[in-house]
DNA sequence: GAATAGATTGTCT
DNA sequence: GACAATCTATTCT
């Protein structure tokens, strides 16, 4: 047996009960698609506290999300739709708002992202990290390590594990029965450049990353 | 806690 | 053929 760390900041074990957390999510109502039909920074800054749900065969599975990024193509040189750059891979991002845009990252992880704006314009929201609040056991066994272990789900290609998004996940509607999202409480959120797009020039500097501070499902220590 | 190397495949040049 | 919006184990301090 190795010793439980200390706890800091929100984890499951905070708050209400997960009983009492399922209870909240049964009277909520799936945001709708006009929540996603903004700027791709308003919808990144807006996401942080809201629960993602994922209704799977095992289970649900639901998370607060605590960390985004914003991605705007076709100016921003770290899109995948930098350029207009419009294959059957960035495809989903030039339609309509609220869409899942998933990719494969460094072969072997996946990447969930929400396609946010208007009909045309390939902007995308990266969804970074979640605080788990529903169906800890299942995330656990699709993830090899206990449930109280922060990197349950403390990096994008961690909670796409968690919650079972991959390739079947691409261009799901988030405004369907599945996959989607629920309102939630957001703490003070802090902003800072983007993780891992230094080959983007003056477009890796700029601040659209969102996080809840404090938050210990945050994936990379921001730097002050 | 920080730094490093290795894994492994879809996508595009 | 190169590279990537990463993760893990390991090796430091």
């Amino acid at each position: 047996m190795r010793p439980t760390p200390p706890r800091r900041g929100r984890g499951p074990s905070d708050g209400a009960a997960l009983p009492e957390r399922a209870a909240l999510l049964e009277g909520a109502a799936p945001l709708p698609r006009d929540f996603y039909a903004r700027p791709p920074l308003v919808v990144a800054r807006a996401c942080i506290g809201k629960v993602l749900v994922h209704r799977t065969p095992e289970g649900i599975v639901a998370g607060r999300i605590v960390e985004t990024e914003a991605y705007r193509g076709p100016e921003d040189l770290a899109a995948h739709s930098a350029g207009g750059r419009r294959t059957s891979r960035t495809e989903v991002m030039f339609g309509p708002a609220g869409y899942a845009y998933m990719f494969v990252l460094y072969g072997m992880h996946w990447a969930f992202n929400i396609v946010v704006a208007s009909e045309g314009e390939p902007h995308a929201v990266l969804v970074r990290a979640i605080e788990p609040v529903l169906g800890l056991s299942i995330m656990s066994h699709r993830r090899g390590i206990a449930p109280d272990r922060v990197a349950l789900s403390n990096g994008p290609g961690k909670l796409c594990q968690a919650l079972a998004l991959g390739r079947a996940a691409y261009g799901m509607d988030l405004c369907g029965a599945r996959l989607y999202l629920l309102p939630g409480p957001a703490g003070p959120i802090g902003r800072s450049p983007r993780i891992n797009v230094d080959y983007a020039g003056a477009w890796a500097q700029k601040p659209w990353r969102f996080y809840e501070r404090g938050n210990r499902y945050v994936s990379v220590s921001p730097r002050h």
